[in-house]
DNA sequence: ACCTGAACACCGTTCAAGT
DNA sequence: ACCTGAACACCGTTCAAGT
């Protein structure tokens, strides 16, 4: 349990950020790092124990961009907020994003995201036992379709394969088959985000 | 761009499943693979073309378990039935289970799973034009809960720090201290989906 | 039709040493 | 305080060859 240095961690972090949303995650090998700050890999784990850890700081990052801005305006203006920002975020950066989904966030501007939340959601008037699992309802809907978004989950299914689709055991594919073309998916993730709304207050 | 044998995939894939979840997914090598099956690693590319389409395969694997065995009962019964399933298979197959987020399931198990939930949606009277935004949300949502779930960010969050979080920047997690503690996460998950089935059909 | 051997260009990480 | 060199035990994949 070595101390480690804090000094170049920022610059460390903007490289690997930098390669993962250049060449992709897989791309991204503590050599590389290590060749664009210009040094000898093993100089990284005097910063950074070891790869995992230099993830984490990279999940650190995503959360810094996704704390809110603005304080301001209606509980619905800030949990709207949040969740066009984490969509934001996801498509900055595509690669490192979905390791949002496998970390708990228990760093400050982690739990700073999910404060916020709380505080939208009390403020909408859900009884203060439910909040928390709103919070996570909420959150894993937003992280999910982002992520869902950003590799092709959604559009590859979408586009070219739709039509053939319509198979022998699919017949609700057929009876839909005018519908199941998606080309905004701006407008799809605000209809989501609406409906959600009615489960934070019943109208 | 080779003819693949198709004669010993199931046996592959068999093995592939049992390292990852025995090992974990970093244990899932082409070496390990092979050596599992009494092979040479390069045996294994007379079936598949490269790891990334025995991951495929593998995602096969576990789409055809999430195929809705009964197809009797209440529309109700049917879309709690996969979102139940699709829980159980992330927790049979932990490591392997996250990569649905990121393989659009155009196979025909996919697509029948799909099928099952449009049809669900259809009986419940939810407009034609909305029926597969609709099966986008909620199975983004039972994908990305059961993502969290298995890989640990819900929990991981909930236990030890959650004392601390309630710190200066954090009023909300204060006033909620006494909620943040989960451990029923059967209750949670389903009293998301009773949540998810007000927006399909409004009460 | 199915499999192997040797090789290439990579990985993360440990250890001991150097300034 | 910070960095390097050499080494270890791995990767995925190509190519040519073997039965």
């Amino acid at each position: 349990m070595r101390k480690l240095k804090t000094s170049r961690q920022p610059e460390i972090l903007d490289a690997a950020l930098a390669i993962a949303d250049e060449r992709g995650l897989d791309a991204l090998s503590m050599r590389a790092v290590a060749e664009r700050i210009g040094v000898t890999p093993m100089a990284l784990y005097g910063y950074f124990r070891n790869k995992d850890e230099l993830l984490d700081g990279l999940v650190g990052r995503l959360l810094t961009q996704l704390a809110p801005a603005e304080p301001g305006g209606s509980w619905q203006d800030r949990l709207a907020s949040v969740a066009w920002a984490t969509r934001r975020v996801a498509k900055e950066h595509p690669a490192v994003f979905p390791l949002l989904l496998f970390r708990a966030s228990v760093t400050p501007d982690g739990v700073r995201v999910v404060d916020a939340i709380y505080q939208a959601l009390l403020e909408a008037g859900v009884p203060e036992p439910e909040v928390p699992r709103i919070e996570r309802l909420v959150s894993t809907f937003v992280l999910g379709f982002a992520v869902s978004e950003v590799n092709g989950r959604f559009s590859g299914a979408s586009n070219e394969s739709r039509t053939r689709r319509g198979g022998p055991d699919a017949p609700a594919h057929r009876v839909l088959a005018e519908h199941l073309m998606v080309d905004d998916w701006d407008a799809e993730f605000a209809a989501d985000l609406a409906d959600l709304m009615r489960i934070i207050r019943p109208v």
